[in-house]
DNA sequence: CCCGATTCCTGTAGGC
DNA sequence: TGCCTACAGGAATCGG
């Protein structure tokens, strides 16, 4: 599934493809993802260039001359740069169609994507106005976490999770980075000291870096064919490791479910 | 304001 | 072997 660094590595993958090319055409064969597919974006696109592609959060942004198209992949969606002629497939819900034989195909199982369009300026509109900052931003730190938390009582895990404090960091990653700052997922957020905070800044940061560069190595796949699952995962040190011995203390490694997502931790290393 | 529960959807894994 | 159910998860939205 797509996690902010696979996010980035799809958005790395696709730009220097559609970048400073017109758009042809735009087909929709299903409308019906997590909001509807804008009505008119097939009218606003055609003829314009698309001049830049880039991230905010989990989400990719085709600036064109009037306006933006807002991607987010959900839980299943991935981009294609594929040719013309390319078959369709299952599942295959948008095509942006552009010259030079290039082709931007949205795929997504589990329609919990979305292809929007907007005029606004992306920033103002309704699904990023109130997003906190980028993880690997300098905007970001343990002392906005620390400062955030304060009288905050849900647990640390659902608090890092949310978009408004910090984007990009969902349950994998999350799990992962309370495991390497040991600190336990359930304790409250308005309860962990300004140290510690700066601690688990820095095992998200570093989670993420690491995982940016694995999701490099999907890079190489996400163009072809499958959607290959990637490095990443070896080298989880909790997420999904439920009774196998901890990596830093051998003792079993617990699950339960904090805010309704499967949580990994080791009740040993983490408190 | 804050938080937990609910909701969207389908592929996959597990049980019987 | 095959069917059926439970579950996974991003994030908006709603209700308390």
């Amino acid at each position: 599934m797509p996690e902010l660094p696979e996010v980035e590595t799809t958005c790395r993958g696709i730009a220097p493809h559609i970048e400073g090319r017109r758009v042809l055409d735009v087909r929709v064969r299903e409308r019906r993802l997590r909001w509807p597919v804008t009505r008119g974006i097939k009218g606003a696109l055609q003829g314009q260039c698309v001049d830049q592609a880039y991230r905010r959060a989990k989400y990719i942004l085709l600036r064109s001359d009037g306006g933006h198209v807002i991607i987010h992949l959900g839980m299943s969606g991935s981009l294609r740069v594929l040719q013309h002629n390319t078959p369709i497939q299952t599942h295959d819900h948008v095509d942006i169609v552009f010259e030079d034989n290039v082709l931007l195909r949205f795929n997504d199982p589990r329609r919990f994507g979305c292809v929007l369009w907007t005029t606004q300026p992306p920033e103002q509109h309704k699904l990023l106005a109130s997003l906190g900052p980028e993880p690997l931003s300098a905007a970001f730190s343990g002392e906005l976490l620390f400062r955030l938390s304060r009288k905050r009582k849900a647990a640390v895990k659902n608090f890092i999770m949310d978009g408004a404090v910090v984007v990009g960091v969902g349950n994998i990653y999350a799990s992962e980075a309370l495991f390497d700052a040991g600190i336990h997922p359930n304790r409250a957020a308005g309860r962990i000291s300004r140290a510690r905070y700066e601690r688990l800044a820095e095992c998200i940061r570093a989670v993420l870096s690491r995982a940016i560069e694995s999701g490099g190595s999907t890079l190489r796949d996400f163009l072809r064919a499958d959607g290959s699952p990637g490095y990443f995962q070896q080298e989880l040190h909790v997420y999904g490791r439920e009774g196998e011995p901890c990596m830093r203390c051998k003792r079993a490694i617990a699950q339960s479910v904090i805010g309704q997502r499967s949580s990994f931790f080791c009740t040993r290393c983490q408190s």
